[in-house]
DNA sequence: ATAATCTTTAGAGTTAACTTTAAGTCAAGA
DNA sequence: TCTTGACTTAAAGTTAACTCTAAAGATTAT
């Protein structure tokens, strides 16, 4: 399948402005033109793409990504450099994952809290409710009860 | 206990510059000062820079954290806000991981890929492989064949 | 006391990744 | 044919989040 401009963007979710933009950056160098000077999108490109998103959505900066394609255009002699590249974007990306869930255990004890707040129409009391302190040195450590902003205003 | 701006950054990891412009953005509203003039964290500042660190590390933008303090500053009226905004904030976390594991299975099928073609020296080859092939099917599913980029660079 | 280090401010500069603008050219339907 | 909408380029503008600079005042170690 062929697609123009607007067809791509809107299978990939991306503005015409913007694959153009990627274009521009080296993004797309397979991307080939009409007679009349039109880009055509093949399925090939939408695949390249749906990687660059994929690198791009785990924090590989654009020029991260071209390098890649540039590796990818200079052939097998690259493929050590492409291999270490995928391997050390999966380690960023074990490592990202880690740290969200942290935030994560973090988000869901602001919820308990907050839930007991409304509940109790004050988030003085719902501090102080005995389960939620508990639940709350499960979390962060006994020692590092005070790392909780809300429960260190009272501190001030 | 009480820190300097540059203790205070060597335990968040941010820099002075950050810390400063932080407060500029009234996110550090409680922040003291010195007689002379210097800002004194206390342990509270530091939680709520972790919980700063915490929102924005799960994509909230600076306004939108200003906006949380700016709410518990206003107090308890604003504690459905408040819970309001952690269950979004929840939601999207629960997104963006689940998006970061489909990013997690392309960027394994690619170091399989890579390695088996650095093993046979030729991306081409390790292409062809019939393990390889099967296992991409099971990913992309069977009609998405095509959606490998470097598969489909063997079509132009 | 004095040198080295830290902190202060206001404001300018940087970076990545778009996003918009302007001024046109091209293609398809009534 | 006319009009409508999609497309073209080059270049300027935007946004978020820093990051740096300069010149001066404050703190700490010897």
């Amino acid at each position: 399948m062929r697609y123009s401009i607007g067809q791509a963007a809107r299978k990939t979710g991306l503005t015409t402005h913007t694959l153009r933009y990627y274009e521009k950056e080296g993004l797309l160098p397979f991307v080939k033109k009409s007679g009349s000077g039109l880009r055509v999108f093949s399925d090939g490109d939408i695949g390249w793409l749906e990687m660059i998103e994929c690198l791009k959505g785990t924090g590989m900066p654009l020029k991260g990504i071209k390098q890649y394609i540039d590796w990818f255009i200079e052939g097998d002699s690259t493929l050590p450099q492409r291999l270490e590249m995928f391997q050390k974007q999966k380690k960023n990306l074990e490592e990202q994952i880690a740290l969200l869930q942290k935030h994560m255990a973090k988000i869901d004890y602001k919820i308990r809290l907050y839930a007991k707040a409304v509940e109790l129409g004050s988030l003085e009391k719902a501090r102080i409710d005995k389960g939620l302190q508990k639940e709350q040195q499960k979390i962060y450590g006994a020692d590092s009860f005070s790392t909780s902003e809300d429960a260190k205003q009272t501190t001030r």
